[in-house]
DNA sequence: CTGAAAGCGCTTACAG
DNA sequence: CTGAAAGCGCTTACAG
């Protein structure tokens, strides 16, 4: 299927007539190499289309130069713009660094595919997006000493090396804004509660209604899963417990666009009336931009950008022995997006 | 930083009292082997933790393991609900057949990203998603004779093995249905006019409006690119043009999020009156539930899921030297969604 | 049924 | 500044 014969370091040292030695002192750029010597290699390189492998060049140095990316078993995390963000910064910082990135899962309560990848020795590190309480595959990670580091916090762990936002306090900041804005009666709606950013919001949330003397009411307060799906279904529930709402705290961009969805059909076309009394809306990314010219919102924006980034740079800077700080936090922006 | 020491096939040779042959024998589960050593085998390797190093078993064997994923540049892709169904199915088809999935991009005219995955030997072979008119990415795995597949169809080319949703017809299709629900002038709003997807789905929309004894208006047909910007943006200008439209054809989720966006929006909220006159919407995809009362929805349904399953499938049943069919079509589906 | 040996394509002390 | 040799951890004819 191949080309016929791939072209090795033997041909390229012959062709120069030096050792494959002084041809791999020539690649790795090292200083004790005569110009001549250089150059004619180089040439022949070029001449005859030579690529080291990348394979040959892992089993003597013992790395493999891939990272891997550990995404969420959940479709839904699919759909996260948070996400895909990640995902494309993390690429394209990984290769400017001269790694590749490689796909792995982390299934539910299951480290098998993460497992594989490490002890084949497939790739040097691994970037975890999201974690779980107890997640089985930091466990894993921790245990077998292997590089890592978390876009997120750990919470059962201290000794992790981690890139996230302030969550709390993001969400506390978030919430006191709307009661800034006159809102008497916020409900909360949540991703999955296992989730560590979840619980991290919604303990934002908490304090602040607390510190805020307004009182806590469950009937307000919905936490499932990262869909819009759940966003729909969560306000609606929650408008039936009390229709009286006045503000929401959102903690998911799909959670967001279900909320909205529901909000602008459950309006009369007919007559343009609501009873939905909704006045702000607080959320964590939009998504898009779907807008109610009635509804005030806030967004928090977590720069998933920069999280990626920081998170890649932070394993590579592990794996090549950079020191590196063990939590780093990433600055938030919150703004009124109508 | 990883554990002391890595266990390899000479420990479990020489702990089992066998060769190493004899020890990669067993992993390979040859049939010569005496059930007796390979029981022993099995124990010591459980005993070891033994995992055997999938780089030195792609040097010895030339095959990595890995397939690459070659990805559009482009931002707005990574937000598209085709994107990452696909890749979620790619993923999970290439670990169940013993393959890993490393992401590339596929820059605007340049394929240095790719290249450097196959000439360093990381891939055993690729699939592309999506293609542009003269894909140099397409060109030079075809020149090179590498193993790859493409999600889509390859107009240049015709020895391109391929999975693909026979577009035209299914915009064909979905034209006519918004014809026999009576629409008299119809919009075309596309993506990225270079882009193979949007070509097919074009065209499908002009032969059906031309068969039809309709008359084909520039002024009604946007094409830009895939989001939902372009889409808020098209709809915009479309009815700045002829406010008289009365269905729309989309070619792409994201767009006709965006154009939703801008119904929803332009509409009167003390009234609920609306100077749109759109009773029809055909679209590819539609991403989430966005609704309106006043506009039928008609959805082509292109299975993703399906087409990222099959050319995963296609790329390894080549690699293993199995028979494929060069292009393969998947069926899709149109159903109305209000 | 099993082992010794060569080889996959690199890197890296070691010696000069 | 450069080369010969050993090694990375496997696989696979070849021989028995």
């Amino acid at each position: 299927m191949k080309e016929g014969r791939h072209v090795t370091i033997k041909m390229v040292a012959d062709k120069a007539g030096v050792s494959k030695s002084t041809v791999s002192r020539a690649i790795g750029n090292y200083p004790d190499i005569s110009d001549k010597t250089k150059e004619k290699i180089f040439s022949v390189m070029k001449e005859l289309n030579y690529y080291p492998s990348a394979i040959a060049r892992s089993l003597a140095n013992r790395i493999s130069k891939n990272v891997g990316l550990v995404l969420p078993a959940d479709d839904d995390f699919f759909l996260n713009p948070f996400f895909q963000e990640s995902l494309r910064i993390i690429s394209k910082t990984a290769s400017s660094r001269g790694y590749d990135v490689l796909i792995a899962y982390n299934g539910d309560n299951e480290t098998r595919s993460v497992e594989r990848l490490v002890k084949a020795n497939k790739v040097d590190g691994v970037i975890m997006m999201r974690s779980v309480v107890q997640d089985p595959t930091i466990e894993y990670l921790r245990d077998s000493n292997f590089p890592f580091v978390l876009i997120g916090k750990s919470i059962d762990y201290s000794s992790v090396h981690s890139v996230d936002t302030d969550n709390v306090d993001a969400c506390k900041t978030l919430t006191k804004k709307l009661i800034d804005s006159g809102c008497k009666k916020i409900a909360f709606i949540g991703g999955d509660k296992n989730s560590v950013v979840t619980i991290d919001r919604f303990n934002g949330y908490v304090k602040t209604i607390e510190e805020n003397g307004m009182k806590l009411n469950k009937d307000l307060i919905q936490e499932n899963e990262f869909s819009s799906m759940n966003g729909y279904r969560s306000i609606e529930k929650i408008l039936k417990n009390d229709s009286s709402i006045d503000g929401i705290v959102i903690t998911d961009a799909l959670i967001f666009s279900g909320v909205m969805d529901y909000i602008n059909n459950h309006k009369s076309y007919e007559t343009g009336e609501s009873s939905i009394k909704i006045k702000v809306i607080g959320t964590f990314g939009t998504g898009n931009f779907q807008q109610n010219p009635d509804i005030e919102i806030i967004n928090v924006d977590v720069d998933s950008k920069i999280l990626g980034e920081k998170s890649c740079n932070t394993l590579i800077d592990l794996l090549e022995g950079k020191d590196v700080e063990m939590t780093q936090i990433v600055d938030y922006k919150i703004s009124n997006i109508n």
